[in-house]
DNA sequence: CTCCACAGGTCAACGGTGTTGTCGTAAGGT
DNA sequence: ACCTTACGACAACACCGTTGACCTGTGGAG
């Protein structure tokens, strides 16, 4: 029934709910969002949206088609306000580092929406913005066309696919989060050295590196090899891969 | 209620269901893995994993103490399948590639599962083997133990991160996937030069380049890095990160 | 200034979900 | 042959997304 949902030119009457509130798109995107942010993932239901919004939850259907039209606007606005304040700075390996950054806290701060989206294009301004930065720190750094294309591709879909990874994690209920940790510090740190070697050898490393994301150790090593590569191409010569 | 799983070594009785089939975990295990390939990850439910086995769906509780436990056995039983027959070749960046690209594959193999399950911690049998794996192939190529931990790290996250962000992406309905090519080709390919300089100038590359994965591309990148960091530590620079 | 179309809020209901307390029964060990 | 108990079945609970029907008051037209 998608004639329920009223085209934003054509709203016009500003009804208040039974509880007072004046409903819109904006602020039911912004309510989700806080939502999210201050009682977790899970809190993100059509119902308790509704609740905290002092409004019955079929009204939300009166903005949006569905729970996953709802999820891509959120991202929309995700993207917005992860990359409102970039601006390129002319070093094209800081430039690629804080952009990634920025992607990867944005996906952080809202799971539930980055798991969802980090696989859609949308084609819509943000997004195109985006891509046109990212080409732009490349293409300036002197990475011809193709290759440009390729690092973009490779550096985008990192940064997406390690925010929803880790985002997966923190989406998760406390218990499962504790348990995954007792599991590094019981299981993995107590295997004898007889059987599992490296295991044993480098226990007390895995239980404290494991913990964190690597995300900026991943980035890391992304920007060495993106500036090897670029000191191939330099070098002039043509095959910049290793055989 | 975790008292209502029985341990594995404390189980007799193979008592038929009122359909005539006798459970265990791996028949539980394989039917689910079953059910996610042929209708999706969506279809995977307690209930529905109960018809399709032929029992009463609380039976299932018998042998995992919730829905994320069973999702944990999953997620092991896939691990284990990827790696059954890998075998170490001695050349460690050969063999960090095959790792890489079969983990990769085994998780197109099961879009579904792959995206359920790419952030999990198991700490069971065939996930313990592949961290000991990895960790070899590591330690054996000369990285010390904290480094072969942080490389460690960043390579298994990367393939389970890249795995689940390009499932996701087989995952979709067809014609969701039709219109994401479509954006690409339309949207992406008719910017004007003289608002978007940069996507114009690649726009045949992009459309191109974008519908396959990155993963090769990723993965490459990183195994160039992780040579360039063992050179750097051969030649006794403590600090192999770039400033 | 009145009128009335209809945007939009509300209600009730449907069919789904994970999970648990309880009970009956048959399989195994003794 | 007996007893214990593993384990399958059932019913119930609280939640979920979604929809059809209803009602109300707002804002533009006359």
């Amino acid at each position: 029934m998608s004639d329920r949902v009223v085209p934003p030119a054509a709203r016009r009457r500003r009804r208040p709910t039974k509880q007072g509130v004046v409903l819109s798109a904006e602020l039911i995107v912004d309510t989700a969002l806080r939502l999210i942010e201050e009682h977790g993932a899970d809190a993100l239901s059509v119902r308790r949206l509704g609740r905290a919004l002092g409004a019955d939850p079929s009204s939300l259907y009166r903005y949006f088609r569905d729970t996953d039209d709802l999820m891509l606007a959120i991202a929309d606005e995700l993207i917005g306000r992860a990359l409102r304040s970039w601006r390129p700075t002319g070093d094209w390996t800081a430039d690629l580092r804080e952009l990634g950054l920025r992607m990867h806290a944005g996906a952080l701060a809202h799971p539930r929406a980055a798991v969802l989206s980090a696989h859609r294009v949308t084609g819509r301004a943000h997004e195109i913005q985006a891509v046109e930065s990212i080409l732009g720190v490349l293409r300036g750094a002197g990475f011809p066309g193709p290759e440009a294309v390729r690092i973009y591709h490779a550096f985008v879909d990192q940064a997406l696919a390690f925010g929803a990874l880790d985002s997966a994690g923190t989406a998760l209920p406390r218990a499962a989060r504790e348990a995954e940790a007792q599991v590094w510090r019981t299981t993995y740190g107590r295997l004898p050295a007889e059987t599992h070697p490296h295991i044993a050898a480098t226990a007390g490393h895995l239980v404290t590196t494991m913990r964190a994301s690597s995300y900026p150790a991943a980035l890391e090593l992304f920007l060495t090899a993106a500036r090897t590569r670029l000191e191939r191409l330099r070098a002039g010569t043509g095959d910049a891969r290793p055989h």
